[in-house]
DNA sequence: TTCCATGTTCCGCA
DNA sequence: TTGCGGAACATGGA
């Protein structure tokens, strides 16, 4: 289930299981699951070498092992899993990371649209790839924020979702912060007034997800009593009230 | 069997 | 150049 705070949750639990062991053994399942690098060469950088730092950036994870860092992308079904028990390898695992004390790492995907590869730089490769700005950095102000949306117009949904305006943010999220803040999703977003409540309720909800938005059409809103709405918005199927978003 | 899926990218069109 | 809709990718679950 990745979207921003999915992924700042898989760099917790690498962090806290995965990092500082060495890395005995590198088995790649599926090789459609690498990004750039080839199986052999991927093998070949990580064996012997230990991760031992984390980053994000939006839905991406950065994991350094001595001068490279290991890629990682969630997809749409991208999951990790540490275990100690070969036989908890998870069903879908693509890549299994062996470490020296018999404990692994899987990168379990079943739809494959994820990725794991390896860069040099994740600063590089967050340039050349034009994501925005992280919603978690503490450097990204109100003020930030309004600069980047008087550049943009079109569709406040699309727009949220676009990886190159703000990095993290993915079609369930979005729609959790037009519901909170009462913007339908296409609305045009030169015509939104209040930008500092869609900023301050993206920092909220990217902190502490809420979930409150019901995802079954002709519920009625908790909100407002108003009806819940299914379209297909920035070509994703968008829930929202049909009451207060407006 | 058919439809749908928390993502990304590429293509054609306006 | 920007934005948008549609299709493609691969696979399982309802």
């Amino acid at each position: 289930m990745p979207e921003l705070p999915e992924v700042e949750e898989y760099g917790r639990y690498f962090t806290r299981h995965a990092l500082n062991r060495t890395i005995k053994r590198v088995d790649v399942r599926d090789e459609r699951i690498l990004g750039i690098v080839r199986k052999d060469a991927f093998t070949r950088r990580l064996r012997g070498r230990a991760f031992t730092h984390v980053r994000r950036h939006g839905k991406h994870l950065f994991v350094q092992a001595g001068t490279t860092w290991l890629h990682l992308h969630f997809g749409m079904t991208g999951d990790l899993l540490f275990y100690r028990d070969a036989a908890e390898t998870p069903r879908f695992a693509r890549v299994i990371f062996d470490f020296n004390d018999g404990s692994h790492l899987a990168f379990d995907d079943m739809r494959l649209f994820g990725v794991v590869d390896l860069i040099d730089d994740p600063d590089t490769f967050i340039a050349e790839h034009r994501l925005g700005r992280d919603p978690l950095d503490p450097k990204f102000k109100a003020a930030d924020f309004r600069k980047l949306i008087a550049k943009r117009r079109g569709g406040i949904k699309a727009l949220l979702m676009s990886q190159d305006f703000v990095a993290g943010l993915g079609n369930l999220y979005v729609d959790e912060i037009l519901y909170e803040t009462g913007i339908h999703p296409r609305r045009s977003a030169e015509k939104i007034k209040d930008l500092d409540a869609i900023y301050t309720t993206m920092r909220k909800i990217v902190r502490k997800p809420n979930r409150k938005l019901p995802r079954d059409e002709g519920e009625l809103c908790p909100k407002c009593g108003g009806t819940i709405k299914r379209a297909v918005v920035a070509g994703r199927t968008t829930y929202f009230c049909g009451g207060h978003q407006r």
